[in-house]
DNA sequence: CTGAAAGCGCTAACAA
DNA sequence: TTGTTAGCGCTTTCAG
């Protein structure tokens, strides 16, 4: 005849003598309680350890419960997809605690994004995870957003001037001196190097310029900067400056590339006889550097971890919404360095590309952790 | 009197003019249905598009929850204390979907797992996660356990002649390849370069020694490699060693040290003043390596991601017994490099040292995601 | 102010 | 072979 020991919530109610409806209460400061039932019932509470239990919670509460709206560029090369990997594998976990997504696609980072970014205000989400293109668009509203409650969430790219909760990314700047720092030991002393820039006027490429410049000269002594010239991720221009530059400047020992648009810089070396002569170094990687790797071209590539920026991201954002978890204002990652010999082990290379599919992303799923 | 709109397996019932534990029946491939009907139901979730809702499936089964053991190695400092750290994060998390977890920690690695794995065994576990530090002791074990359905997920340390169902890890071949190739490109051509390492005797050090061995020729020219050590663990017996081998060999140019017992290197280096004329490359992570990183001593160290090591194989376990996801067999993740310009980024600088307490993890707990 | 009860979607035990 | 039902822990609504 012995009574079952229950849990949770019920527990509580049964220690303090109250009904479950009066715990709740006191647990989430609702009220029509009195102060002192209160105090007792959450002393019990702390005393037992309680944790709620958030399966339970989720499935009480499927009609309210959180929504969340992303917004990041569809562009399908190159990292973007990466981060659309990274959050819809964490959104559908999240979705199991009863989160909601809302996907709000744009074509080109910093594309039409205030306005995607209206949308989701409108369709009243409580948290909006976005890639920042253009932050001077974005901030005020990205103020607005946070004045009303709706927490916002950068990843990859920055609005540091608005007053988003948080930010997920891998500093520019840093990404920029690893670079550097990598550079400066592969050469030996007073080496000429190379920029190969995306556009300068773009925050993001600007400092990851400074950063290789403020770092290499100090592990390559006497080492300098020769050149640094800008592709606008133009293809033809990209060849065209770089294969003009190794023409002109004599003995260059190293190039750094900051923009993904890399491949043309490969072909200009190879068309001046100068693939694994002069030291590259990239960023970012996909599928087709992977020969560039293999031959020797390519001496390194800084990794920027795309997907565990989006699972990041996502998750700190579901955490706070479900659990009231405090958000981290920042998560800086470290890059990885990405050589030919653990080239195999990166997603990029491993997975075959798959087609983005925001509509229906479980089929053909592969489970993947990296 | 509109009806309202039923979800799930209610919804399929309802579309197939069943009850829901005939749906229930169907879907979860129980017998007790004749296969016509079960045809039907299939084809109707599939065409709705049918996904369980998992926080439902974990509330319903708290009692019969999934239970997970874990035994890793206690040893707070290095390596281990980030390990447990990852799998203690990620067990909260799963906790919330209905999974239990039993903790068995051994003293050292390889000490004593035989006994905290048999009582895992005999405590009703549906599966187990284990650092196997005695392949040899462990691999009967691990093969009856999955011979029972009890599934078996290796962390950082394999038992690869075992059945066990997977592997997360870093690849101690590649972690060697990756210091080579490194090495090699830091290095001028014709250059000499010794390793440390623990013991050979132990399977991971000489698999990195072999990476590295097969490695740095291909990236130094004429490179070779001058002499191989054992330090056994031991800061003194290190220390000599190196101390000696530095005055041996004449002009050596680098050193690769492939245990964590990396400090008393870095000594002996300085005593020879050789900190940072010599190029050494070293494993893992720990506080006290920052100051020899800043000072230029150590040039670059092979991290292999203990707490992410510890998060994906708790991960992959749980979504196994939840989901009844498949078990990817293996997840070799990417080594990463950590210079002196991503030190700061990297948990273990960042993070003061913090206890290990298995009992009351939520507390003092601060979030954390790399 | 507090208690009682319905229901979220799923599992499992029992009835038919 | 199939249907019915009692929870799992929490939120919410309606009575007292």
């Amino acid at each position: 005849m012995e009574k079952k020991e229950r849990r949770g919530i019920h527990r509580i109610a049964e220690l303090a003598s109250v009904s479950i409806g009066t715990v709740d209460r006191a647990l989430h400061g609702r009220n029509g309680i009195r102060e002192a039932t209160r105090q007792r019932i959450l002393r019990i509470a702390r005393q037992i350890g309680y944790t709620p239990n958030l399966a339970a919670r989720a499935l009480s509460a499927v009609k309210a419960g959180a929504r969340v709206g992303v917004c990041l560029p569809r562009e399908i090369h190159f990292f973007y997809d990466q981060l659309w990997s990274g959050v819809l594998d964490e959104a559908r976990r999240m979705a199991q605690l009863g989160v909601q997504f809302e996907y709000r696609p744009v074509r080109a980072l910093g594309e039409d994004d205030t306005r995607a970014f209206r949308q989701l205000l409108k369709s009243e989400v409580n948290g909006i995870v976005i890639a920042a293109g253009n932050p001077g668009g974005l901030s005020p509203l990205i103020d607005a957003a946070e004045e009303k409650g709706v927490r916002v969430v950068c990843v990859s790219t920055d609005a540091p001037e608005s007053h988003r909760s948080s930010i997920v990314c891998v500093e520019p700047w840093r990404n920029g001196c690893l670079a550097g720092e990598l550079m400066g030991k592969f050469l030996p002393p007073k080496s000429k190097v190379a920029v190969v820039a995306g556009m300068l006027a773009a925050t993001d490429h600007r400092k990851k310029t400074d950063g290789f410049s403020d770092s290499f000269p100090r592990y390559c002594p006497g080492g300098n900067i020769a050149g640094i010239i800008e592709g606008h991720e133009d293809e033809d221009e990209s060849f065209q400056k770089t294969f003009e530059l190794l023409g002109r400047v004599p003995n260059l020992a190293g190039l750094y590339v900051n923009t993904v648009n890399c491949l043309p810089v490969c072909r200009a070396l190879g068309a001046r006889g100068l693939a694994g002569k002069v030291r590259l170094i990239t960023t970012d990687l996909f599928a087709e550097m992977a020969p560039y790797f293999q031959r020797g071209t390519i001496s390194a590539s800084i990794y920027q971890q795309p997907y565990r920026q989006g699972q990041i991201a996502v998750r700190l954002m579901a955490d706070h919404l479900t659990s009231k978890a405090s958000l981290t204002p920042t998560v800086h990652l470290s890059p990885g360095v990405v050589m030919s010999s653990n080239l195999q082990l990166f997603r990029e290379i491993r997975l075959a590309p798959v087609k983005l599919n925001l509509r229906n992303h479980r089929s053909n799923h592969v489970p993947s952790h990296e």
